[in-house]
DNA sequence: TAAATTTTCGACTCACTATTCGAAAAATAG
DNA sequence: CTATTTTTCGAATAGTGAGTCGAAAATTTA
């Protein structure tokens, strides 16, 4: 009886790997449901049978990767140090994640630019906002105790995601040491 | 004989802005050939009489915008005046540019996030490219003189992206001074 | 004004993809 | 081993949107 359990378990998810391989071969185009159905090596209509529709198999996988990522995150979060190197630790710790698993990422930061999800249905956005407001409130932080320059927060964080965005994104042959991140992010912020 | 020709092109014209009142009016994915008949008020085949193509409607928006942005900036580029001043000047000038068609940029920002359009009709390439590539070798030469800080120019500039797309999109309200870019982008700088 | 040219158009085709159907195969239970 | 439940599936359906067609209206030309 649990076997079963584990078992449909381990289906749905050999399904979302599917999803993710059609994402990496063919494109977010590609990742239709039939290539969906012959990268995880089962019929189309057996897909129906774990994943009520193809949104539910994308929100799946967003939710998976935020998740994961807030989780990574979350106990940095309380950690009593400077502003300044909390936000560099997490970052590294982010980037971290984001290397283990480069075809989520990139399908994470992509997907949402190309598909669009009533918000009701978008499940992830709960962690997604949760990492993100974490960060948000940290630069606060340090912005009133002066461990960062003295620029809007918001446009700090654009920034900032402008850079990361740009390592996941580019960095594709080497692997990116977190040292690289740490010395870059810290030239954008003034010494303490 | 003239006047047809000039005719003609003030119906394109007409064309594209129905293309962007689609855009503007339903968002990316609603810009379907239907939605631009009916929001620039031909049937549907006389705007295939006007353009080959959808794909030619969105590369002659495309264009459009970057043409323009790159002709508001070429003249300053040979200016004789500190790399740091002129990095400046030229975003100034781009974000007066953007704010005089937001929605034209939005969609020029947005579309290529979306659709896919092969490289060898993505005639706006040239001006793109011209344009980062400029704004590139100025930052370049600056860090060589050290009027900026010491860090990678790509990520600087992916970080300048990052502030410049938060600009466009968010500043939606007000209508945002230069003092504000400039002062922004600024403190990003060492000063010199 | 009549023929020739340019412009306009809605209905049709065609391709593509999410989703459903109905039946069969496999596994489980009694 | 038979009945029941769970899982599987390819073929059919249905909706959408780009691009085509053939004819009509408007304009220009002679």
């Amino acid at each position: 009886m649990n076997r079963k359990i584990a078992e449909r378990y381990q289906r749905k998810k050999a399904i979302l790997n599917g999803a993710l391989k059609s994402y990496s071969k063919h494109g977010i185009d590609g990742m239709t449901m039939d290539n969906i159905a012959s990268d995880s090596d089962f019929g189309k209509a057996t897909i129906y049978y774990y994943f009520p529709s193809k949104e539910d198999i994308i929100c799946s996988l967003m939710e998976m990767g935020w998740q994961e990522l807030w989780e990574s995150v979350e106990e940095m979060v309380i950690e009593d140090i400077p502003a300044r190197k909390k936000f560099v630790k997490i970052l590294n710790q982010m980037a971290d994640i984001v290397f283990q698993n480069k075809i989520l990422y990139e399908f994470l930061f992509t997907a949402p630019r190309h598909i669009n999800i009533p918000d009701h249905k978008a499940s992830w956005k709960n962690f997604q906002s949760r990492t993100y407001a974490t960060l948000q409130s940290i630069v606060d932080e340090g912005m009133d105790k002066g461990d960062f320059a003295d620029i809007k927060p918001e446009l700090f964080m654009k920034a900032v995601g402008g850079i990361f965005h740009g390592i996941v994104f580019m960095g594709e042959q080497k692997k990116i040491e977190e040292k690289d991140i740490e010395s870059l992010i810290s030239n954008f912020i003034y010494p303490s």
